[in-house]
DNA sequence: GGTTACCTACCGACCGTTCGTTAGGCGATC
DNA sequence: GATCGCCTAACGAACGGTCGGTAGGTAACC
């Protein structure tokens, strides 16, 4: 395949050190991490395993040294970012207290999430059931979403949130702005999660209109 | 191809009636149409050709009898959406006023071109840019966003927005909201587009929050 | 009311290429 | 020398697209 600018050739590159034995280069994590950035960049059905290899600075066979197939990398990537998004639902700030503030939560978490596993998330996001494994995942999203939809219902019951739109386009609006973050955040420009969130926050409780100030 | 469950076996519905010379069947608008919608079930990338003839019930080569391939399905789908979304930026209630007002008017007229380009807003909004094509349009794409991008920042100086949020974040996250409508609304459910225009207003600009009403 | 001309819609077979995946062996590191 | 990472080479299947030929239909002419 010609060694031609590897892009992310070595790994041994951020989070923990990693010491292993035997000889260096990538495992099945760094394997998964650049997956999930190229899988973003081209699509999932648009990125083939040698667009894969050449981001990887290796060839084609040599993933398979350390994954299953291309569906594995998928799979992988798309529990990591459920996983993530459903432990923000069973914080206590989560399950206890006025469902507006519980709401809060989930949307502030959510944001978290979303910086903190960008890739995976994004994948999530624009996932459209092709394959059994996409299924799954889908069905996973669906019960989050359904979770955030009680929590608007719960709201405008208790008088907290405005009765004058529909609970559940609410919340699909609500969560359509958080998913939104995954098309243009980028980790590197001085945005952090909190700053973002509570942006968030202001515009979806209080509105872009400046008079409703607080 | 063995017939086998056309799916959209003959044309000759929706629109106008229609009336050509020579042998019924599909014309080069009625494969776009039906493009467009396989395109968002199974994503571009996801859609061979075989998939698509076996949507129109035809076999593959009578598509190209129809358009030069692919490409041109995406490019003539990516077109319309776009040519509909500067359309409103147009308008005259676009163009003049305060700045707050118009905003209001291009986002409310986004929600009905999204709604009466359903499918090709949605194929729109799924592009990666991995061919000229594709990068074209998000360049044009592009366009739209700055020119919201300013309305926000106008608003902000006419202290008519609140300040207290970057415009770059509340134009992305006020247009993730909109644009968010693609992942959910179906035309036959008795939500119109103006309903749907009118609650994401109210919540963008005056917020969830009950106390803040009108 | 046949015949002819012409258009459009379509089929079946097939092309070259790229796809995801596999087999078996080599070299680096501890 | 055990472990691990990666290579070359190749596979069958599926891809987008092409080709020559056929069938359905309208309309003008006799």
């Amino acid at each position: 395949m010609s060694r031609t600018s590897p892009a992310e050739p070595a790994p041994a590159r951020g989070e923990v050190a990693r010491r292993r034995s035997g000889r260096p280069g990538h495992d099945a994590d760094s394997v998964l991490r650049v997956a999930a950035r190229v899988f973003n960049e081209r699509g999932y059905d648009g990125t083939s395993m040698e667009d894969l290899a050449r981001a990887l600075g290796v060839t084609k066979s040599a993933i398979y040294h350390h994954v299953s197939g291309k569906t594995e990398l998928l799979r992988r990537s798309l529990d990591l970012a459920l996983d993530a998004l459903f432990a923000v639902t069973r914080e206590e700030a989560s399950t206890t207290g006025p469902a507006i503030d519980r709401l809060e939560n989930v949307l502030h978490g959510s944001v978290r999430v979303l910086v903190e596993q960008l890739p995976h998330v994004t994948l999530l996001l624009r996932v459209r059931g092709n394959t059994e494994v996409e299924k799954h995942a889908l069905t996973r999203r669906r019960e989050f979403d359904h979770l955030v939809a009680d929590l608007v219902r719960e709201g405008i019951a208790a008088g907290e949130i405005r009765d004058d739109v529909d609970p559940a386009v609410a919340s699909r609006l609500l969560f359509g702005m958080v998913n939104s973050i995954v098309e243009w955040y980028k980790p590197d420009r001085g945005l952090d999660a909190d700053e973002l969130a509570d942006s968030l926050s202001r515009i979806a409780f209080r509105g872009l209109r400046a008079d409703g100030s607080a």
